[in-house]
DNA sequence: AGAATTTATGAAACTAACTTTCAATCATGG
DNA sequence: CCATGATTGAAAGTTAGTTTCATAAATTCT
């Protein structure tokens, strides 16, 4: 499984870092690399306690932000006032389309505008880290169930 | 000038939500409508009690909702946990690149990206309000100033 | 005009999401 | 088995934003 592969990157991560490779940031490590889908901060967090893990909230921060720096996840500013993360890990970049209404999430993926992008920051003399594109509006289930008739 | 047009703009969404048209509301909205970079919530209320306003926090961040509501300002999520506000009226739209070094924005537009964005919407049934795309990395001048020479 | 009713305002209290602090715990080497 | 240093997490602090509510201002009624 990918998971195998990102702890050993975390590991590498924890090495370089000389920081020591302990359960509860294995835990933590684990339970991210697992992760299906977005998740927050103290989601994680409750997810753990209720798994029986031992961690508390500082830990949590504090190894995502390791995982963070060593790629194995990113950070996503759907709602504001809290961050999302989601595994990096075996996925290829993509970006969202968030439903205001029911706040469901659809990935997307686009060659052509990550080209066009990286053309943009290339002419600005730009290096590009990271990126973030996401489109708020209403999906086709919203749309369906009223708002739609009329206004497009 | 363009505040007139908002103002304007901003009387007739108080009109619409049947809400009254006091100093305070107009101060709030002259002062966001003559912004001419980011601001947060914060520094606004700040701004304008600098300026001898009398106006609270609580009625910077209501009013903001309106102008937002009203088209007039958009949000931004620069840094995690902040919104930041953007005048709307009388800008093309434009997306962001953020250094994050010296934290400098630099705008850029790209009629390519939008359309492609419209494009893989459509495909999702998803109808876009807004959109925000933003690129965290390195500009110029920080590039130049180190760590531009081996890696790129 | 003055009373009654409605609406707006903002100080203070609250909340949510983190972050910092620090005493206790744990691991490691000697 | 003790000393040293890293790790942990509870509790306190911080920040951005929201809610509550008493007061103030405006509007309507008579």
């Amino acid at each position: 499984m990918e998971t195998q592969k990102g702890l050993e990157t975390f590991r590498a991560a924890l090495c370089r870092r000389h920081l020591a490779v302990t359960s509860q940031r294995m835990k933590i490590a684990r339970a991210v690399l697992e992760a299906q889908d977005h998740f927050t901060a103290d989601a994680l967090l409750a997810r753990l306690k209720a798994d029986g893990a031992r961690v508390g909230r500082v830990t949590v921060y504090r190894t995502l932000k390791v995982l963070l720096e060593a790629g194995l996840v990113e950070e996503r500013a759907f709602d504001k006032g809290r961050v999302a993360y989601e595994r990096a890990l075996g996925r290829s970049h993509h970006d969202h389309m968030i439903c205001v209404t029911c706040r469901r999430v659809i990935e997307f993926e686009s060659a052509r505008i990550e080209r066009e992008q990286r053309r943009q920051a290339q002419a600005c003399g730009f290096e590009v880290l990271t990126h973030q594109h996401t489109l708020f509006g209403h999906c086709r289930g919203c749309r369906a169930k009223r708002g739609n008739g009329s206004k497009a």
